[in-house]
DNA sequence: GTCTATAATTAGATAGAC
DNA sequence: GTCTATCTAATTATAGAC
């Protein structure tokens, strides 16, 4: 395969600066790790914030297909839980480039500040649109407090790794539902009940 | 006062690790701002690590003691709204450092490990507590996403600095007991509905 | 208690051979 | 593409004068 050795470094990478840390996290462990030396690693990744960037653009390109997409809809209870679902599953398949996202905030502050800043304005938007038209102090809170439900997923599945990830995805789903304060789904048809509109 | 500068150096890094994260700190900067020198800081603590354990000590001591008093405690929805509501005055009271714990993981386990290993035994504990007797994998993600949605306060706080602390208080607070599937609390009486049990 | 000076280590990054 | 060897800069920490 051609530029094998570059994804390895990425994936390695992606790895060690979840588990340890950026800063922590040095480019003679990746190297080491990869198999062969630093200098080889400068050939394949300009630098560490290159590679950093490398790591965290995939992520961040789907966090905004899925925010644009959200905004040209309608703010109704279905797709407000539609959109908490969406969320949620873009944090799974983006775990580990999220888990360091939300673990190593100021390290990736320094070393990629402008693309942390895109990242909180997504969030932003984000919450922005589940808050709902014309939201109260309250809707503002309560948008923030959802999607810090869905953030625990990352968590969870690090603290309760006994779970299935499905009832772990359903029972947050349900959770940050609940936040917004959209009654439970009918779990026949799916339908989610209006209350409070 | 006696200690004076001691106290200026910890409240200095406080600020500046919570700001710039543990690593990207330098005791030369902590120094800098205190208006002494390195070599004097060295006086009053003996290593950059015993400055962060002296920040987060008194943290963890509350915490750990918020945690057994809770555990004395039976499992009652009133008492469950309580102890969410100890805990967020605890997660505020300290604002900065509980900050410092969420945001910098990586660099605070490799350097403090064991603080951080009690630190999480600790919120596992509340999280048990949390979740009730016997409780099912969905009451324990339940619990766990409870405890996240108090934690997002301190995020808020940056977030939406518009929003009064008391109504932030109030909104997270029903917002966690909507997660554990307690109603709304009657805010004539202050009692909180029993459903579901 | 605070300073100047410096040791010891490590990191990110580069030069140039092969 | 990968290597050896090296550079530069910054950090934590210490020694010892005042």
């Amino acid at each position: 395969m051609v530029e094998d050795t570059k994804e390895r470094i990425r994936a390695v990478a992606l790895e060690l600066f979840t588990a340890h840390g950026y800063e922590q996290t040095s480019l003679r462990e990746i190297a080491d790790r990869v198999g062969i030396t630093k200098a080889s690693l400068y050939y394949h990744h300009p630098s560490k914030q290159a590679l950093l960037v490398a790591i965290v653009e995939p992520l961040l390109r789907d966090w905004r297909m899925m925010v644009e997409r959200l905004e040209a809809v309608p703010h109704t209870p279905e797709h407000v839980r539609d959109a908490l679902g969406e969320c949620l599953n873009t944090l799974l398949r983006h775990r580990e480039a999220c888990a360091l996202f939300a673990r190593d905030v100021p390290a990736l502050l320094t070393a990629v500040g402008p693309v942390l800043v895109e990242a909180k304005e997504l969030g932003t938007r984000m919450n922005a649109w589940l808050a709902g038209p014309e939201p109260s102090q309250a809707d503002l809170v309560r948008a923030f407090a959802a999607t810090e439900v869905l953030n625990s997923a990352l968590a969870s599945a690090v603290m309760l790794p006994s779970v299935p990830q499905a009832e772990l995805r359903a029972t947050l789903l349900d959770a940050a539902a609940a936040v917004l304060g959209l009654t439970q789904a009918d779990p026949t048809t799916g339908t989610a009940g209006r209350p409070g509109l």
